[in-house]
DNA sequence: TTCGAGGTTGGTAACGTTACCAATCTCAAG
DNA sequence: CTTGAGATTGGTAACGTTACCAACCTCGAA
């Protein structure tokens, strides 16, 4: 019975001699039992049940060589159900390889990614998985990180090569752009993030392609790249949507953006102003029951985050070695 | 230049010798530096920088009576998006007390949580923060945690006295029952959770008195209480729905549910039949766009985590002792 | 000048664990 | 009965850190 205070923790030697063996045989019945005879065995683990022991994983991994089981995971919004979903999928592969993970919210702080990374270098993380800030470079270098393997999602960091694991981001936005103007719109507002930010870069690049295919030259007046929540995107849509020379369908290039517009869109049509068709990168629940046709960009949050976490293991169990790969996962378009 | 393998740790020794004084130097400059000279403490920053060093904290919680800093969180389902929101407020108030969370999803799998707990606490947490299963208590008593202390967020565990934060889940669910009995509905189906699940529990009780005040008896057939997805609402949506004596409004206890049944109410009204009212417990986004009115019962995921989150730590910094306590969190009521 | 208070520095031991080695035991073969 | 191979067990040291103590230094007061 452990008393309110001090209560010295229950170590391996309290179990040996509760079991009257040595601290070794109890270490060798808990890795495994491998050359302990079986009646010992039996001993120890009724001493470990009876006494409520566990291993201190900390001390344990204090031995060189021994790997600390965790692995730090940064992420840019926790509240956007994509980055949850995108935890989730690195929490259940770790899981299974027997891993736990630490996670930070970087909040697209750059100075708070930094402070995340070292102290999750300092809590001796086997592995680090990140989805990057778009600042500096500099604090995620291999030399910095003291060899422990890192793995970008979603993003790059300009001069960084490291494993990556990326979305069709072009590809998706292209074609996303594509089945608007094969629906006759040539007029095609862009909501956006940042172009510092590299999904933002890469899907207006998309968008952007599609136009100039079809000998269209973007207008600046309806373009916004500047939205990172849900009440700027109104903002931008409403501005965009008011102009005399306003645009017939808009392409969204993230959740945010498209939740945002659609709010707006919602609006005007109470209002009994036309809406314009929609095009949104990233899906959303309910999307089949909005006023104007909502053309989704889809991919797995999940599957990223999964995909990021077997690249890191293949690193640790050194099944993969050598060059930075880059997995590239496909999206797909659902037609309202 | 860190090679490849190998590549033993950086410790205080090297950075010591480095900076030509002794570990314990190094120790109490990184401490804050209280009694160590100043031109000392420069040429032990300098030597950190330069050999790029981080304190090994595993090491250094060995040490008795030293904190890890880490706190365990366990949730049951990470892709919803109210536990993203929760495991945020966690991280946040954590982030704010320099600490770190460790993050496991249970999927509502008791085994499952058990693992995670003894996980944790085998990585000395200095605390929990457990959205149960709806499982056995064992697992979870003072005695079996070794005093680390645990904070119950959402739902409570039977015969289980420790600090809770919860929602006002009956009045919410009474309030938004009445809402829709005051504007003269009288045939009113509920969908949610298993009644096993504490929440699920609670919500049919607020519904339940609601409608017994009024004189209504609740009708079996119009009452489904086994949904944990999105399609199994949808099915228990459309069962309801597709009756003789068909409900004109429908009370789900939950998001999943809500999105459930909205799928299934769009696509009758698709097809020309009617829709019934809509109060849901839980917000999601867009509900003002719905076919159908639907009113929100609303409440603060994040702020559920971050109250969570300070009644741990008031038990950690010792400014909160005695009897476990319980905090219940409002909700709010959102008219269409 | 001596003394002592207080600031600064370093050596030692300990935290809980396991790798390594040495010691002991078992048992079959010679 | 001896030998030795292999299984089993335990003692020791080390992982990186910091609390504790002892030693030293500085400087003002007596």
């Amino acid at each position: 019975m452990s008393t309110s205070r001090g209560a010295r923790q229950l170590t391996i030697k309290e179990v040996a001699s509760h079991a009257g063996v040595s601290p070794m045989t109890v270490s060798r019945t808990l890795a495994g039992g491998r050359n302990v005879r079986p009646d010992l065995q039996e001993r120890v683990m009724a001493a470990v049940q009876e006494l409520g022991y566990y291993r201190n994983e900390n001390a344990r991994s204090l031995r060189p060589g021994q790997p600390s089981g965790l692995v730090g995971v940064a992420i840019t919004n926790l509240a956007n159900p994509y980055y949850g979903n995108f935890a989730l999928g690195v929490e259940e592969v770790a899981a299974e390889h027997g891993r736990r993970i630490m996670l930070g919210n970087s909040g697209e702080d750059d100075a708070r990614e930094r402070q995340l990374v070292s102290d999750f270098i300092g809590r001796q993380v086997d592995g680090l998985i990140l989805v990057p800030t778009s600042g500096e470079a500099e604090h995620l270098r291999p030399e910095r990180l003291g060899d422990v393997p890192l793995v970008l999602a979603s993003r790059r960091v300009p001069g960084l090569e490291v494993d990556t694991v990326l979305l069709d981001d072009v590809g998706g936005a292209y074609r996303g752009t594509v089945s608007l103007l094969d629906a006759g719109h040539t007029r095609i507002g862009f909501l956006g993030n940042r172009s510092s930010v590299f999904t933002g870069e890469r899907r207006y690049r998309g968008y952007e392609q599609a136009m100039a295919e079809r000998g269209l030259v973007v207008d600046p007046l309806i373009v916004a790249r500047a939205q990172q929540d849900v009440a700027a995107a109104s903002r931008a849509a409403r501005a965009m949507l008011d102009l005399e020379d306003a645009p017939t369908a808009i392409f969204s290039a993230n959740n945010r953006n498209t939740i945002g517009a659609l709010r707006e869109i919602g609006r005007r049509i109470r209002e009994g102003l036309p809406g314009p068709a929609v095009v949104s990168f990233d899906d959303f629940e309910l999307s089949e029951l909005m006023p104007v046709p909502v053309t989704i960009i889809d991919h797995d949050a999940r599957l990223l985050g999964r995909e990021a976490a077997t690249l890191l293991f293949s690193r640790l169990d050194g099944s993969a070695e050598g060059a930075p790969r880059t997995v590239e996962l496909p999206v797909t378009i659902e037609h309202p």
